[in-house]
DNA sequence: CAGATCCCTGTTATCGCTAACAAGTATCGA
DNA sequence: TCGATACTTGTTAGCGATAACAGGGATCTG
């Protein structure tokens, strides 16, 4: 019973055979034409090209990925959040990847904690992708990641640089360097600073940042005002610099931190950047529009992006054996939030 | 040459007959106890579990959606962009569907025009995604998906619901409505309205909630303040609002909107809410912490994630024919940034 | 002009799985 | 006790592509 009859219709999708019968060749060729392989006559790829358009041809990515063992499809593992940072660098890694003809499937976990980890690129094995990105900001992400060997090329972002492996990272020291001497070289005597979760590596980085630009001051280094990196976190270690009068300059780790403590010192009546200096870290796109606009640092995320499709595709090919390691310095933007200090 | 010999070891990833050679069964047994089949005596499931587990078996999603036509797959179509919204919703979906074992391909288009669109459906469908979720919430989309057979399960979300496709919606107009008329209840003679672009129904709903509270409470319509989704231009036509003194009452189509107008109103000294009164529209987690706390609409995200992942499934089972359209009404979240007008 | 080489194309085997059917054993009611 | 009806398992045949090899015709070389 061929239900591919004489009618040259086709009850199921057409597969290649069915082109190659309507080109008069066989799949083999079509599947030259399809992969553009050179050895084709010009004749011959133009008759299998009307077949497939004729027939409204579309490969089956399964089959494909079942003899190559191998798909199109780059998985990502992240986590469940709408933070500013990841949820831009994944956008744009989306992007990024959909133009160079990759699909991209994302797992996210709930927690970043082993077993989550383990399970989703287990998940992704199982898909047979072609290669792992795993957003990895927190320690406890990356020891997951490093006792779990992954089978497939595996990019990291935002994780752990000790581990040798394949990494792609914002310069989180250099960008809170950066912020902490701006506001130094403004004449401040000293810089306070509202940090994000200490398990993340992004806010290690921003505190060692932070305290190096002091140090090499010579500044004072005042107490750690510990958060997360929520708004709600920067309002209330705001409330606290608030009330101190020695308090003229604060980094704040991330904007929306900034934007809390913007808050706050507004309420207590301390003017920024009048009384108080605040910088942020991140540029979110309304930052332009706290009260007042927020000097930050903005990371490129779509740089991120890229690098790391670069690096996965890289070693795709083969021709990246070595782990390589990628660190893009954010720049500073200068807005109205940081003033020097008053006399 | 089998390379599967008696040592036991097999040079490539274990497959079905290598964990029924181990157990003692045929391939087939092992399909059904990975299944779950239930005519299995309990004890050769046992024993292929443990050959499964000794072997380190993983299934090949490949091989089986080749077989079957079908993939534990779903896919995204989205726009690029880093809109609060937009992001929360697939954030939500993608955690729902990893949930319900399934993966989530993402096809970003930078702009959701008819090609971009049709390009991504295509490439799902190579994947043979097992169904298509389509954020499309403007009316160029809408108008692509429309010419578009998916031949998979599709459900939009955001889209248009005159078109009778299965969808999910946030009642734009319902929490519009009950924004504005929040305002006309604390006495406002009437409420500016600043607009999303026009080409959204998100913006379109939102416009005839405004128009309708109005309406109804036989308010003076004043003329519209067309923006985009931005900071930026909610900045800018708060320039506008803040220089009119008969201004009270302003519903902004979202918070970034809404935070672009306080800045501006700050600027020329009106003092929210004293001299006027915002509303916005998303409850972004940052808005309790704009100066003023921002009263807003809240809608549910994780809820019309839920809901869309509910309605594909559905039709996957077959269990829905008909189309279904579900519409989720938003809750009003009161701060501090409305108050009566003042004397 | 014969033999080697290059192009182009076709044939066959295979990837790992599920569907469909077949067949053997156990249980049951008459 | 015997046929009917479970339940459990195995055998065979694809799904739609690529890989490997084979072979025929044209072109090149000496």
């Amino acid at each position: 019973m061929d239900n591919a009859t004489a009618s040259g219709r086709v009850a199921r999708d057409p597969a290649m055979v069915d082109v190659a019968r309507l080109a008069g060749v066989s799949h083999q060729t079509v599947s030259r034409v399809l992969n553009g392989h050179p050895n084709v006559r010009e004749q011959t790829r133009l008759r299998v090209r009307a077949a497939m358009e004729e027939l409204g041809y579309r490969p089956n990515a399964a089959a494909r990925a079942l003899v190559t063992g191998r798909s199109q499809l780059i998985g990502v593992v992240a986590q469940n959040s709408t933070l500013y940072g990841p949820s831009s660098l994944l956008a744009a890694f989306e992007l990024a990847a959909s133009a160079a003809g990759f699909a991209v499937s994302v797992r996210r976990v709930r927690e970043l904690d082993r077993s989550s980890i383990e399970a989703a690129l287990e998940q992704h094995r199982n898909q047979r992708v072609a290669g792992i990105v795993a957003i990895a900001p927190t320690a406890s992400a990356n020891e997951a990641l490093a006792t779990v060997s992954a089978g497939v090329p595996l990019v990291t972002i935002d994780g752990d640089p000790e581990r040798g492996a394949p990494l792609v990272t914002v310069d989180q020291e250099a960008g809170a360097y950066a912020a902490t001497k701006h506001l130094l070289d403004a004449g401040h005597a000293t810089v306070w600073h509202v940090s994000g979760p200490a398990d993340w590596f992004d806010a290690d980085g921003r505190v060692r940042g932070w305290r190096r630009a002091l140090d090499e001051a010579g500044a004072e280094v005042p107490p750690l005002a510990a958060a997360d990196w929520s708004a709600a976190a920067g309002y209330r270690a705001g409330q606290m610099l608030a009330r101190m009068p020695e308090v003229t300059a604060v980094f704040a780790a991330n904007d929306h931190l900034a934007l809390g403590i913007l808050r706050a010192l507004s309420e207590r009546g301390r003017s920024v950047p009048d009384d108080v200096s605040v910088v942020g870290f991140d540029d979110v796109p309304e930052a332009e529009f706290f009260i007042p606009p927020l000097t930050t640092i903005r990371p490129d995320f779509d740089a991120v992006a890229a690098e790391t499709l670069g690096l996965l595709l890289a070693q795709l090919s083969g021709t990246q054996a070595a782990p390589v390691q990628r660190t893009l310095v954010p720049e500073l933007v200068e807005r109205r939030s940081v003033a020097p200090p008053q006399r």
